[in-house]
RNA sequence: GCGGAUGUGGCGUAAUUGGUAGCCGCGAUAGACUUAGGAUCUAUUGACGUAAGUCGUGGGGGUUCGAGUCCCUUCAUCCGCACCA
């Protein structure tokens, strides 16, 4: 082979190993760039082409950057942390730590086989101690900390104590769970425990008794993220609501500044939207309604102040406490029913069943403040606990849910807005609520006439001024649940006193992860750490002892709950500024210098978590004076997903393929009788049937026939029918002798409903391929591995060898071949439509791989993976190398001037390449690659001129052989340090431009002319030219659109 | 239902500000060299038409000398959210 791929890559990977040539160092006088991928979690099944496609996009503009002077930092390292090494060990008992370990040596083989230009010093895994230990140690900060609404940022719990201790909850403006309203004398005479608790209700890492999503079947709560439509992400377990007590982490403080970071950012619109849903903030007002005969009231939130006056009912959630206080005792027993029922159903089956309306009145009403009417006070489980003050007053006319619960209870619909002022209609007709934030008020007391927007604004003055309410926000977002009843995850540096939390000392930390022999839960009930036998915490001396050893007095119980995913995951981008450092987590110099990530490449998938919580943890950071930059990620770019492309083979089914032949030879009349498939009679049913000749035909196996034959004859005799039964056996056999019982029976001559025929056919294998005609009708689609596929032709000798049952399968071809079906699906072993990058590599050389990766379509785009198109890359690749070689391969540079042309194919490279990968359009710059290597082949270029800057330009996509080619044009340095070209723009300047002629906007023909040209110039020339005047067909032009460099266009 | 994205040959795609629609590659067809070809090279390859030419960027309408690109409308697919008051 004249290109040796294998040889080369392996030799300039082992040079970049041993020249450490992608270390990269915190101190330079260079400007810094950090390329940034998401680090993968080690999963057992390798890579396939799809992890790359992001990796080898960040590596090119990693190794641009590099090239254009840039001090470059890109690191990787792994999620290691999670759920299914866990899984896996209660499977198989094997330690996750072991089959993490051995996943990551499968990774790092693969991805280095890829030759990416990873600074490898720096990796991080989150499962390591020295990486955990700042994991842990920011959880104790958080822990430490309380977010000050007033600064507007998190600020040592110390501060709150003191200001406790002065002025009690007086002047106060911090996130918290629930209010509070306490003295300073109250606070200086709490005990330690009910401090503790004050300040839990602030701090920003806090534990509290939260409903959560609790899955069984994991044994593990999860976070909001992790749960889709009731069912658990990773596995699909059922997820129901449960209280519990948990460790979370207070990010809805920083709802705010995570919608506000969001206009900071360079990230689609749509990633930013999905945050800002996920976010959802709502501004409307808090308001009190009053209970009837009662002292009590209760606030709910409305996005809608103005529709106050329509309220004709109230809704509090199934878990509202107020609900016991208010119910009376006639409704008592319905309303226990009721909240039986609703607080015990699964959360799968209260989404499932959204459009059911349920609910029940509590006997008690309340009064609307501004109108003073009395309302009453309904239970649903429309009204979320989560959302809001978990009671919402309702107002039928113009909400959608209001409205279906309203119809369905037969509770009064009052219009308060109308789209056209003074024009109300009844709402009894109407058929759904009008629920758009335009119009009018009408109906509405002092706010009537006014436009929506401006009755919000009356109405929640009104309530403020009456102290009766407030202008709010309200957010969707939720605190992030922190704890899992896990085993492979961090540890929380966590011990009990008195039943208060109290963290470990900093200068302890790493709490290191003890080995424990079982990974499910213990006996009573407690997470798998509570198998570990030595974990406790000795206060005094401050180390992990025994837990025979717990008295509570000096002697504590350690957390038994370990930490979610994304704990590791949030703040790896700031270590690995400065991975080794042990005094902390980075240093300020390392990171003022690298600041935060200018480019993050990865899924979509993360928009929701990890993305989130990163940008929460680096504010928290912020807050704490260690990250300087407010957001994390400046640029982003969501790579797409790369699909499989599935093949099928087409296995026959006999009964139809018989059937499908029978009808063949006897559809539209073709042997003298109408036929109509699928004839029915009551429960019988037959294939074929004669209503002209009153014949039914009827195919099936020979056994079943044999077995029927009586009872056949039988209901033919009764309906005065001619019955044909055929075997299956004897169609596969040949029809001939069918055709001939068909006509006999048609003729009128007696003809055996069965006839017994010596044959000895057995079922086997038959594959059909896929354009032989009626195939969609008699054969199922089987998914078949593709590596035993090629541009959708079957290799049938290794079908039949895949799996024994195949192995006497048998073929119908279509031109000698057996043509696959394919389809575009998920990429997944059971589909049979995994690529594995190793393989590509073997075959065509990790440049190749490279490459085509890129040309297959936009990064951000989904795109379906089709190896085909693969083998015109390598071609590709081996074009280039011949650009170097002559026929005999030795390398064969000339020194000679190039050509005009060939400087002006260089330069026009060096110039769409450059802007190509600045925008990341990274498959046209493959593209034009390709364009340049043809077209200085077609040339026969070998000049060093233009193949010394085309050898740096392609090194950012294809290093290897760059780095080979480099070094054969008589370079000791490596490619990677080179200087990227730069365009000549003096070299494409052309004197001449290839005009488009278009007559009405029509292009018609081209003309070479002159750059100098000017527009009276091309009315003559048009004028004179015999190709324009046959166009015009004798008439004059009205006009004539001359755009220089661009077009002429001829109106007439 | 709401929000976002995308619709271009047989397939993946290209067309940076409105200016020659289909670049590059796959696949396909024909030919050359070959014992052979799943190697290489050459030519053709949007549809219809012998041709001149006509039609063509999901559909319909509009703005413009000129629209894949801008505007309106509609359809389809994918993704996200979904009782969030």
């Amino acid at each position: 082979m004249d290109y040796n791929f294998n040889d080369i890559e392996r030799k300039w990977q082992n040079y970049w190993r041993e020249k450490e040539t992608y270390r990269t160092d915190n101190i330079s006088d260079k400007p810094k760039y950090y390329v940034l991928d998401m680090f993968p979690y080690p999963s057992g099944a390798g890579l396939h082409v799809g992890h790359p496609l992001g990796y080898i996009a960040s590596d090119i503009f990693a190794r641009y950057k590099r090239l254009k002077g840039f001090n470059v930092l890109h690191p990787m390292g792994y999620d290691a942390y999670g759920l299914p090494a866990e899984q896996y060990a209660i499977q198989t008992g094997q330690h996750p730590a072991i089959t993490t370990e051995k996943n990551i040596a499968r990774y790092r083989e693969q991805l280095d086989k890829i030759g990416f230009s990873f600074d490898w010093n720096r990796e991080v895994r989150t499962c390591n101690p020295e990486y955990y230990k700042w994991t842990q140690w920011t959880f104790i900060q958080l822990f430490n900390s309380y977010y000050c609404n007033k600064a507007n940022k998190a600020l040592p719990i110390s501060d709150l104590e003191k200001h406790l201790s002065q002025h009690g909850t007086d002047g106060l403006d911090a996130a918290c769970s629930e209010p509070l309203n306490i003295t300073a004398e109250q606070w200086n005479a709490f005990s330690e425990k009910e401090r503790q608790q004050t300040l839990m209700n602030y701090r920003l890492a806090y534990l509290a008794d939260i409903p959560v999503n609790w899955c069984p079947q994991l044994g593990t709560v999860l976070a909001n993220d992790e749960v889709v439509g009731g069912l658990s992400v990773r596995g699909g377990y059922p997820v129901e609501r449960k209280l519990m007590r948990q460790w979370s982490l207070r990010i809805t403080a920083y709802a705010q500044r995570l919608l506000d970071g969001l206009e900071l950012v360079d990230w689609t619109d749509s990633l930013k939207e999905i945050q800002r849903n996920w976010i959802g903030r709502s501004e409307g007002a808090s308001v009190f309604f009053n209970i009837e005969n009662s002292d009590k009231s209760f606030e709910i939130f409305t996005t809608r102040p103005d529709t106050i006056f329509g309220v004709t009912f109230m809704v509090l959630c199934p878990e509202h406490e107020m609900i016991k206080d208010i119910t009376t005792p006639e409704q008592k027993e319905e309303v226990d029913k009721y909240l039986n029922w609703a607080l015990n159903r699964s959360e799968r089956e209260r989404q499932a069943e959204v459009k059911k309306v349920s609910g029940v009145f509590t006997g008690t009403y309340a009064i609307n403040p501004l109108t003073e009417e009395r309302i009453p006070v309904w239970v649903s489980d429309y009204v979320l606990a989560g959302y809001g003050t978990g009671a919402i007053m309702a107002v039928p006319a113009h909400d959608s849910r209001d409205f279906a619960f309203a119809r369905h209870f037969n509770l009064p619909i009052r219009q308060v807005v109308s789209l056209e002022k003074d024009v109300t209609s009844d709402p009894s007709t109407w058929t759904e609520s009008m629920d758009a934030k335009t119009g009018y008020s009408v109906n509405s007391g002092f706010v009537t006439g006014m436009k929506v927007k401006d009755a919000m604004k009356a109405v929640i003055d009104w309530l403020d001024e009456k102290g009766i309410g407030t202008r709010t926000v309200n957010y969707r977002l939720r605190d992030a649940i922190f704890s899992r009843q896990r085993y492979w995850g961090e540890p929380f540096p966590i011990y009990y006193k008195d039943g208060m939390p109290y963290p470990i000392p900093a200068d302890k930390l790493p709490l290191q992860l003890p080995n424990i022999d079982k990974f499910l839960p213990t006996e009573t009930g407690e997470p798998p750490l509570g198998h570990a036998t030595k974990w406790a915490w000795d206060e005094q001396s401050q180390t992990i002892v025994d837990n025979t050893l717990i008295n509570n007095k000096r002697v504590f119980p350690l957390e038994l709950s370990t930490m979610p995913g994304f704990a590791g995951s949030s703040g790896y981008y700031l270590r690995y500024m400065d991975p080794h450092n042990d005094k902390e987590y980075f240093s300020a110099q390392a990171v003022n210098y690298w600041q935060n990530v200018d480019l993050y490449v990865g899924g979509a998938e993360h928009a929701s978590g990890h993305l989130i919580y990163s940008r929460f943890w680096n504010k928290f950071l912020f807050d704490m004076g260690m990250s300087v930059k407010e957001e994390p990620f400046q640029k982003l770019i969501n790579q797409g997903m790369i699909q499989g492309r599935s093949n099928f083979v087409y296995r026959a089914n006999f009964e139809k393929m018989a059937e499908y032949y029978i009808w063949q030879l006897i559809k539209d009349g073709r042997l003298g009788a109408d036929f109509k498939r699928d004839y029915k009679d009551g429960k019988r049913r037959f294939d074929f049937y004669s209503d002209h000749k009153k014949i039914i035909i009827e195919i099936k196996r020979k056994e079943s026939l044999e077995k029927l034959a009586e009872v056949y004859q039988e209901y033919a005799t009764v309906k005065g029918f001619k019955i044909l039964l055929i075997s299956i056996n004897d169609v596969m056999n040949g029809t001939d002798n069918i055709e001939k019982r068909i006509k006999d029976c048609i003729s009128g001559e007696y003809t055996p409903a069965l006839e017994q025929e010596d044959d000895n056919f057995t079922p086997y294998p038959l594959f059909i391929s896929k354009n032989i005609p009626g195939r969609e009708e008699f054969t199922m689609p089987i998914h078949v591995d593709i590596n035993m596929v090629n541009n959708d032709i079957l290799d049938t000798e290794r079908f039949k060898a895949w799996r024994p049952e195949f192995a006497d399968a048998q073929f119908q071809l279509e031109d000698g071949k057996y043509v696959c079906g394919w389809e575009i699906e998920k990429m997944s072993k059971s589909m049979f439509n995994v690529q594995n990058p190793d393989d590509l590599v073997e075959k065509y050389g990790a440049d190749t791989l490279r490459l085509y990766e890129m040309f297959l379509g936009p990064i951000e785009q989904a795109k379906p993976w089709d190896t085909n198109g693969i083998e015109g890359v390598f071609r590709f690749m081996r074009k280039l190398w011949k650009l170097f070689h002559n026929d005999k391969n030795e390398f064969c540079v000339s020194d000679e001037a190039p050509t005009k042309q060939e400087l002006k194919t260089l330069h026009t490279t060096i110039k769409k390449v450059t802007d190509d990968i600045e925008r990341f359009s990274l498959n046209t710059s493959v593209s034009n690659f390709m364009i340049c290597v043809n077209e200085l082949a077609s040339c026969k270029c070998n000049k060093r001129q233009i193949l010394e800057p085309l050898t740096v330009l392609i090194a950012p996509f294809a290093p290897h052989i760059a780095e080979e080619l480099w070094h054969l044009l008589g370079k000791t340095t490596s490619v990677t340090v080179a200087e990227f070209p730069l365009c000549d723009e003096s070299q494409l300047v052309e004197d001449s431009c290839k005009y488009p002629v278009s007559f009405n906007g029509k292009m018609r023909f081209t003309l070479d002319l002159p750059l100098s040209i000017t527009a009276a110039d091309v009315e003559k020339i048009i004028a004179e030219n015999s190709d324009a005047q046959r166009w015009l067909d004798g008439k004059t032009p009205k006009k004539i659109i001359f755009v220089p460099k661009k077009i002429i266009n001829v109106v007439f």
